[in-house]
DNA sequence: CGCTTTTGCGACAGTCTTGTAACAGTTTTA
DNA sequence: TAAAACTGTTACAAGACTGTCGCAAAAGCG
C-alpha cells in the first residue's frame, strides 16, 4: 500500500483487454486507478471520487465518451479535471472535435503507452504540481516522497503511515484549512468510516512528533472549521 | 558515499515525443543516456562513447534500425553490446527478421514502459563480459556487476540469486522506498504469481546475510509502505 | 463571569503489519 | 546420484498503529 497520496485516475473503457493493459500499467506507475465501463457509471464516480485525471475511451456503450467529456466540462465542480481521449478514429476531424468538446488531449489508438503515460504525468503536472515522489518543504519541515523521509530541520522524524499522510496532505497546500471530513476523505480514503473525532487525535499526535525535538507547533487549530499547517 | 557508474544507453530514436519520452523515463531509471537521431549518428555515437546497451528504433532516417544493427553485429568490437529493437511493426515475420539481424530483444510498440524498462534491466544483467564497470556501491556495501560478488566492508558475502537481484534494485536507487508489488515485478518478473509475504522471507534472509560479519541493518522498513536501503 | 461548545490528549483494547522459524518442493552442484 | 543450496509458503509471536472514549482544558459568547 502506497502511504503518500498518489494520484486517482479514472479509466474509462469498455473493452477488458485495453482496460487491463492499461489498468496494469498505471497501478505499475504508482497511480491509483479507478474503473468505469460506460459513460454512466463514469458520471457517477467522478461525482463520488473525484479523480485527479480521467483517461476516457471514446467510444462507450450507454453514453459516448464526447457526451461524457461535454457533461463534465459544463459543470462547474467538474471542469478543472484533465480528460485524456482515446480514440480509434485518426482523421483530424475527429481530433478537432474532441479537443472541442473540452478534453485536455487525445491520444490516436494505437497509441504508445509510453506517450500516454507522458500526456498523463504533464496534465497531471498542470493541476497539481506536487506529484509523487516530490519532496515536499514548509519551513524546516521536509517531507521526501521517494524515501518516505520526514525531517525537521535536519533531524529524522519517526511517523506512522497515517500522521505521514496526514503531513503530506497538508504540505501539498500550506496554509489551507481543512475541514475534518476532507481530512478524512484525503488520507483515510473516501469510504471508510472513521469518527470525525479520529482526526483530532491524529493531528495530535502529528503535533507531537514534529515539536519533539523542539521547535514551533506549525499545526494551527481553525475552531469550527479545522486545521491547517503554517 | 556511494560512487556509482551508471550504465550509459544509447537511444536511438527519430522521432521526437517519443524520444522525449523514453530518454525521461530512462534518466528516472538512473541510466545515463545518449541520444541519436539517425542511422549513422548511432554508429558514430557507438564508436565514440561504447554505450553498455542500445534501444533501436526500426525506422529511422538515413540508415535503417536493422541496417544498423546489421553493422554492430558484424563487428567484433561492438558485437556484445546488447541491442533491443523497438518497432511499431507487430508481424511475426518482423520480429523473426529483427532478431535475425541480432538484435537481443525486440519490443513492439505500442509498449509497456514497465516492459521496457525490465527487458533493458534483464540484457544489461546478462550480459557479463564487456559490461563496463556496472559497479553499484552504497557505504560500505559492493556489488560487481561483472563477477557479481558482494562485498562488505572488504569481506566477501555469500549471497542467493534472489538475494543478489533484491540487493541490486536497492542499490540501483539507494534510499528509495519500493513497494512489495515493485519489488515483485522488478526482482521476480512481472507475469510470476508470488505472494507479497515472500518479500519479507527474502528481505530477512538478505538482511542476515548482510549483517552476518556484522555491521548496522542497512535496509530501512517503511511501515506500510515497503522497504528501501539505507 | 458562568455557561456552552469545541478541542486536546491520556489510556486502552483491538487490529494490522512485520520478522522469522520451519518445512516441503526444486534446482544446482559435486 | 546424492548432497547441498535455494525457493515459496505458512503459521505464529512481537510489537506498532489505530480508533474510540472520557474527561480536562480552552475558547467563544452573552
Amino acid at each position: 500500500m502506497a502511504t503518500i497520496e498518489h494520484p486517482l485516475i479514472l479509466l474509462v473503457e469498455d473493452e477488458p483487454a485495453q482496460r487491463e493493459v492499461l489498468s496494469y500499467n498505471l497501478t505499475a506507475e504508482s497511480y491509483r486507478v479507478n474503473l468505469a465501463q460506460d459513460g454512466e457509471e463514469a458520471i457517477m464516480m467522478v461525482r463520488e471520487d473525484s479523480p485527479d485525471l480521467i483517461v476516457l475511451d471514446w467510444m462507450l456503450p450507454n453514453l459516448s465518451g464526447i457526451e461524457v467529456c461535454r457533461r463534465l466540462k459544463s459543470r462547474a465542480e467538474t471542469r478543472a479535471i484533465p480528460v485524456i481521449m482515446l480514440s480509434a478514429r485518426s482523421e483530424e476531424v475527429d481530433r478537432v472535435r474532441g479537443l472541442e468538446t473540452g478534453a485536455d488531449d487525445y491520444v490516436i489508438k494505437p497509441y504508445s503507452i509510453v506517450e500516454l503515460m507522458a500526456r498523463i504525468r504533464a496534465n497531471l503536472r498542470r493541476v497539481r504540481p506536487s506529484t509523487v515522489g516530490m519532496v515536499l518543504e514548509f519551513q524546516d519541515i521536509r517531507l521526501d516522497g521517494e524515501t518516505y523521509r520526514v525531517t525537521r530541520a535536519g533531524k529524522s522524524l519517526q511517523l506512522g503511515p497515517t500522521e505521514l499522510r496526514l503531513l503530506a496532505t497538508f504540505m501539498e497546500r500550506p496554509g489551507r484549512v481543512f475541514s475534518r471530513e476532507q481530512l478524512l476523505d484525503r488520507v483515510w480514503g473516501r469510504d471508510i468510516y472513521v469518527e470525525t473525532r479520529t482526526v483530532d487525535v491524529h493531528i495530535g499526535r502529528l503535533r507531537k512528533a514534529l515539536c519533539r525535538q523542539g521547535g514551533d507547533d506549525l499545526l494551527r487549530t481553525v475552531r469550527g472549521a479545522g486545521y491547517a499547517l503554517g
